[in-house]
DNA sequence: ATACATCTACGAAGCATTTCGTAATTTTTT
DNA sequence: AAAAAATTACGAAATGCTTCGTAGATGTAT
């Protein structure tokens, strides 16, 4: 249910969902865009997630085509339930509130919300 | 400017938050009544706190008593601003939508939520 | 004052994650 | 076919967090 990811986990899976199944060395170029880091070092973790199932691999062709076996949305969910426990006392407004009270948010990312939340609540009267 | 917080640094945070300054057997008694660990293991951990800054302490009388030196607020605009950048591509309206979306919300939160908004964008009409 | 309980300091082991070097294998080039 | 380049497997060191045992100090009760 709830998946567990480490932070350079992460930043592989990221680099998955963008461009999706990715060898290595692919992967490897991405990251390297922003921290400099050993081959080795991204395969080897591309190795544990496979053990993890975070991660599946076609083994044809010259060199492993990795695919994340993750959704993105599923890990998401996965954050924001620990960060509910572990920080906002299990209230999702307060977590809402903090991100929008501290985070710029544009208009249209506002009017977004408001028509999810006006979705939420028809679907609380239907009940 | 970002809080950094281990897990168990957090477990104690927590306690402090919610009681106010107190002992290192204070704190220990209420993290045992969730997790059975060492009486040590609680006071280095706040002893690492201490040298972090993350706590201060007061080392008058028979045992120090212990305060929190940042605000509870302050690590949980830490931790949403790092699942920004690492899962959410730094989207605040698609944390919120996630974090409503997926987790039962009542009406009286979605109202506040609501309010929140209609006071951003009243704010940024005003400028 | 002596014994007992409590508290602090600190070193180090245990554990998970991250890092990389080396060796073996496979593919490509000459 | 031999040399060079790329890829994989894997062991192990480095790091950071967590855990606890031991020793010494401080306070409390007999």
């Amino acid at each position: 249910m709830n998946v567990k990811v480490t932070d350079s986990e992460l930043s592989i899976l990221q680099v998955l969902w963008l461009y999706g199944p990715s060898t290595v060395r692919e992967v490897h170029e991405i990251i390297c865009l922003e921290r400099e880091v050993g081959y080795t070092t991204t395969l080897k973790l591309m190795q544990i997630m496979l053990e993890k199932g975070l991660v599946t691999r076609d083994e044809a062709g010259k060199s492993h085509r990795y695919t994340a076996s993750v959704k993105e949305s599923a890990v998401q969910q996965s954050f924001i339930g620990k960060m509910l426990d572990t920080v906002f006392h299990g209230s999702p407004s307060a977590l809402v509130l903090q991100a929008l009270g501290s985070h710029e948010t544009s208009p249209e990312e506002l009017e977004k919300i408001k028509a999810l939340i006006e979705q939420l609540e028809a679907q609380q009267r239907d009940q």
